[in-house]
DNA sequence: TCTCTCCTTCTACGTCGTGTAGAAGTTCTA
DNA sequence: TAGAACTTCTACACGACGTAGAAGGAGAGA
């Protein structure tokens, strides 16, 4: 489904439908997605012109993020369950992440 | 749903009927999410006894894990889309989360 | 101006996951 | 042997999703 936001960019739902890699998809299938993607916060609609044309909300990687924080509020409210949490997610990460997530934080 | 793993080791049926915060829940629904998890995977059935107990197969910090991996997932499959993802999640943690991911990091 | 084409909106249908639970059948136990 | 405790089967409502057709409005060229 959000295998089309990989192409970035304010998009009509014309050149969404193009650029998915399903052809056989109606085209009205396609406005119907991104319409509910719109009800659910995920892709503003600019209806200004006749064609109306979709953008993200927000970057994939805030997309993600806002996943993976929901996946970390699985682990319960209390620090302690998260902080053993981030921990265990930690060790599941490659040599290149973890290195990547270390700089970031270093950052800060 | 997951709420109920909170009470933590094997517990029968009727154990977790019984834990749940829910009081009014009859014991088959109970029973029937019981089975459902069982099915997906999460949750590992011991049909010796004759009332069947129930135990996760993942402790809830691996299962948190593995949602986050999924989330990260939706970055792409790419290193560094990947590693966008995670810079940017570093960024949405509280200094107490990013201290125990570092210390985490630095364990390996 | 009229007709054709493009675009949006409305409505719909099948499927799947999930929450909830009753009916029926099975097996201990007093 | 009867009752209690358990499991299993079946079911229904509901919301999310994927998919798409029908209808109606608006721009553009003849």
């Amino acid at each position: 489904m959000q295998t089309l936001w990989a192409a970035d960019g304010a998009l009509t739902g014309r050149d969404v439908a193009a650029a998915l890699s399903r052809p056989d998809l109606a085209y009205t299938t396609v406005l119907t997605v991104l319409t509910r993607l719109e009800n659910k916060g995920l892709v503003r609609r600019d209806s200004s012109a006749r064609a109306h044309s979709y953008s993200p909300v927000a970057s994939r990687e805030d997309h993600v993020t806002v996943l993976m924080q929901q996946a970390l509020g699985q682990a319960g409210s209390t620090n302690t369950a998260r902080q053993a949490a981030l921990q265990h997610f930690a060790r599941s990460m490659t040599a290149e992440e973890a290195a990547a997530l270390r700089q970031a934080l270093d950052e800060d």
